[in-house]
DNA sequence: ACAATTGTACGATTCTATCCGTACTATCAA
DNA sequence: TTGATAGTACGGATAGAATCGTACAATTGT
C-alpha cells in the first residue's frame, strides 16, 4: 500500500473540502466517524477498486488515517489533527441538516 | 445572465463543499464574506470568462447570491441560508488556520 | 448616436476525476 | 503448500472541470 499521510501542518483546507465534496466519500467519512472500520464494512454501489481510489483521496487530503494490520486496513478519522487546524469543521459537517440524496 | 439560485431547502452539502474546495473560489468567498462586492473587485490570475464560470459554480451551489444592478453584479454570501442548513460551517471555514498557499 | 464599461455565452482545449476490470501482493487458515 | 480473503496497482474508458479567446449584450456617459 502506498501509505503517505500528510502531517498536521500540511493539511490544506481546499483539499479537505474537495475530498469531502463527493457523496460517496462524505458518506464513508460519516461512517468512519462512528468508529474505526475496514474497507469491507462499507456497502456501496461502486467497485472495490473505485473505493481504493476514494480511500486514497481521503488519506492524501488528511481526512482519514489508514493502518494496515494483517490482511485488513483499519481506517479512522484524523479528528485531532482536523480539529487542531480547522476547529468546528467536522462537527459542522456531521451535524448538517441533510436532505435525502445528500449522502 | 442565467440567474438560477437554489432555494434554502435545496442546498446540498456535497455541492457546497465541492464549490468551496477550489482555491480560487474559496478565496473569492472569503472576500465576499467581508462585504458585498462586484466581479471587478477580485484580483486573480485567471481570465474574466473563467471567473464567470467560478461565480456560476458558487451561485448554483447556493454559496453566493448575485444581484445585477445597472452594469455590475453585486455578489453576497448567503450566510443566513447556509447557517440555517449547515450551522457553524461557514465560521469553521473562515476561522480555519490556513497556511501559505491555502488560499 | 457612439464609445466605453461590465460582464455573459459559447466553443475548443486541456486537465482531472470517476469508474471498471484484470492482474497482482500479502496474509491467514487448513 | 494450497486456497481463500482483503485489498492495491495499473491501464483504459468516459465524464466533468478549468481555462482561454472571441463574440456578444446591456448599461452608462458624452
Amino acid at each position: 500500500m502506498n501509505d503517505h499521510h500528510p502531517t498536521r501542518e500540511d493539511l490544506r483546507l481546499p483539499d479537505i473540502l474537495l475530498a469531502l465534496g463527493n457523496p460517496i466519500r462524505l458518506a464513508a467519512v460519516k461512517q468512519i466517524a462512528l468508529g474505526e472500520c475496514i474497507c469491507s464494512d462499507f456497502v456501496t454501489d461502486v467497485s472495490k477498486s473505485t473505493m481504493t481510489h476514494h480511500w486514497r483521496v481521503l488519506r492524501e487530503a488528511g481526512v482519514i488515517r489508514q493502518r494496515p494490520e494483517g490482511r485488513v486496513i483499519y481506517m479512522s478519522l484524523r479528528q485531532d489533527d482536523l480539529e487542531a487546524r480547522f476547529p468546528g469543521l467536522l462537527s459542522a459537517i456531521f451535524c448538517a441538516d441533510n436532505r435525502p440524496g445528500t449522502a
